[in-house]
RNA sequence: UCCCCUGUAGCUCAGCGGUAGAGCGGGCGGCUGUUAACCGCUAGGUCGUAGGUUCGAAUCCUACCGGGGGAGCCA
């Protein structure tokens, strides 16, 4: 009896059977059943590969009555020796020499079937559509993007830090935020005719974060090269398939780097994790874009092999004003780009990704950094960019900071921001002030753009969204 | 938050004013290596909730709740 249990995907990366010499242990939930006179077929799978596992269970098997009590849901553990499978299908199975039921699962009430489940019933099963192929799919490669992702920075030197999920500060522009309180609302402390903030847990209001930007500009300030990888919280009522109240993001944050820099960075950023994605998770990416996204493989491989085209925002309204569309939103210097203009630009007039730079400082928040003006600019435009993707929009947004604490704070003056809560933020700039540049990226959209899947509630594990947040 | 669509058996759906249906799944029985197996039999539903119209409502109307798509906000 082997000790220890291999994991399917050991077995099935074999060269050939005989490389996997004597009796293995397996274990895993099952898939199916199959019988067929005097022989059993329980496919299992363990989670480590996106293939299952068959086990051949016949007369000579002990356990052969077991058969009958298995079905799909089922846990099992099973002894026996990896051969060459006599069917079609697969390539290895195990001939079982003994067999063990490890947890039932009652058939009548058991809610997942062998058969193809919409998205949708699954998102109610939070708790079990992890043992879907699609959702098991979606567990391994949004493991191998947050590894590929630490593998980026880390070998770019890059230091990875914590920012507090609980915050004071507000950073602005980032939307609506969750309270954070310890004080009973049906019994609210009153100071004054309002509530008394003075008697919550911090003294004073708090906050789910937003984005770990102000706080990662601190170590930026000070180890150069940092980025963030952490869960953020918008309390917007967004109802839509790119939307969650709570995602993650990557931040990453580089001193002594401007706007130029920061977009190379992104570029070889993106580029990097798909390639990562494609090379780690072949079998996984195979079955996405066989189920969900023909051209799934073609399109990353793409944006792995070739440069992001660049425009100014600027060059952006010419080229959206000369294309003769018929937008639902006008075209105009001073608007914010739409999502119809956003997917035309990166759909219609590139074909692959493209990074918009140099917007117009109105429409972006106070800490972007103001440039000098370029021909063609029609008022006052800050080094920020955005990365469009195609279908998803857009997946990263950042900017060159201000650095210069005069402009910093005529530019908080002009949004309507009191200076005091950004004390430490303005001592960056008072004290040994450096150009940095920095940007944010939705893990989850990242996903999603890689997967093909159409819902982000499908790329995380529990999705919060507004009204919901079962499990 | 706004617009559109939608809610009928465990699942996916048909039925769209006159006695609630199918396929899959489940149960039982067959089938000597199966591949989302196959063949036969069978059980299973206050038609999202609450009002209203009507002789009669799953079907028409209203509100609320859930789901989907799109938009806004953004990542």
């Amino acid at each position: 009896m082997p000790a220890h249990r291999t994991r399917i995907q050991d077995l099935l990366s074999a060269e050939t059977s005989g490389d996997v010499p004597g009796p293995v242990n397996v274990k895993g939930w099952v898939k199916t059943v199959r019988s067929s006179g005097g022989v059993a077929f329980v496919q299992i799978n363990d989670g480590s590969t996106l293939a299952d596992l068959q086990i051949v269970v016949d007369a000579n098997c002990p356990d052969y009555s077991l058969v009958n009590a298995l079905t799909t849901g089922c846990s099992v553990s099973a002894d026996g020796n990896l051969q060459d499978s006599l069917g079609r299908g697969q390539k290895y199975e195990i001939a079982a020499a003994s067999l063990e039921l490890l947890g039932g699962a009652d058939p009548e009430e058991y809610p997942l079937q062998k058969k193809r489940h919409t998205l949708e019933f699954l998102r109610e099963l939070a708790h079990l559509r992890p043992r879907t192929n699609t959702f098991g799919a979606v567990a391994r490669v949004r493991n191998a993007m947050a590894f590929g992702i630490h593998k980026f920075f880390q070998e770019r030197g890059f230091l990875y830090i914590q920012t507090p999920i609980i915050t004071a500060s507000d950073a602005e522009g980032a939307g609506a935020m969750f309270r954070a309180t310890t004080l009973d609302l049906n019994n609210l402390p009153q100071a004054g005719g309002q509530v008394d903030n003075d008697a919550d847990f911090f003294g004073r209001p708090a906050f789910l974060t937003v984005s770990g930007q102000l706080e990662a500009e601190i170590f930026a300030q000070s180890m150069s090269d940092v980025y963030t990888f952490g869960p953020t919280f918008r309390a917007e009522n967004s109802n839509t398939s790119r939307h969650l109240a709570e995602f993650w993001m990557v931040e990453p944050e580089v001193a002594f780097c401007d706007l130029d820099g920061l977009a190379q960075l992104a570029e070889d950023f993106l580029r990097s994790i798909f390639a990562h994605v494609l090379e780690t998770c072949p079998e996984d990416m195979d079955f996405f874009n066989r189920f969900y996204d023909k051209e799934l493989i073609q399109t990353l491989e793409d944006i792995a092999n070739s440069d992001f085209e660049r425009m100014t925002y600027t060059e952006a309204v010419a080229a959206l004003q000369a294309s003769g569309e018929s937008f639902e939103y006008p075209v105009e210097w001073g608007a914010d780009l739409q999502s119809e203009h956003e997917r035309y630009l990166t759909e219609r007039k590139v074909g692959r990704p493209v990074i918009v730079t140099d917007y117009p400082s109105r429409i972006k928040a106070f800490y972007m950094r103001l440039n000098s003006p370029a021909p063609g600019d029609q008022g006052e435009t800050v080094r920020a960019m955005d990365v469009l993707v195609p279908r998803i929009g857009e997946i990263i947004g950042g900017s060159q900071r201000e650095e210069r604490l005069d402009v910093l704070q005529r530019r908080m003056a002009e949004a309507g921001l009191d200076d005091a809560p950004y004390w430490w933020y303005l001592d960056l700039r008072r004290y040994g002030t450096a150009p940095h540049a920095g940007f944010g990226l939705g893990f989850e959209r990242t996903v999603q753009f890689a997967t093909g899947m159409q819902n982000i509630r499908d790329i995380i594990a529990f999705p919060r969204t507004p009204r919901n947040a079962e499990f």
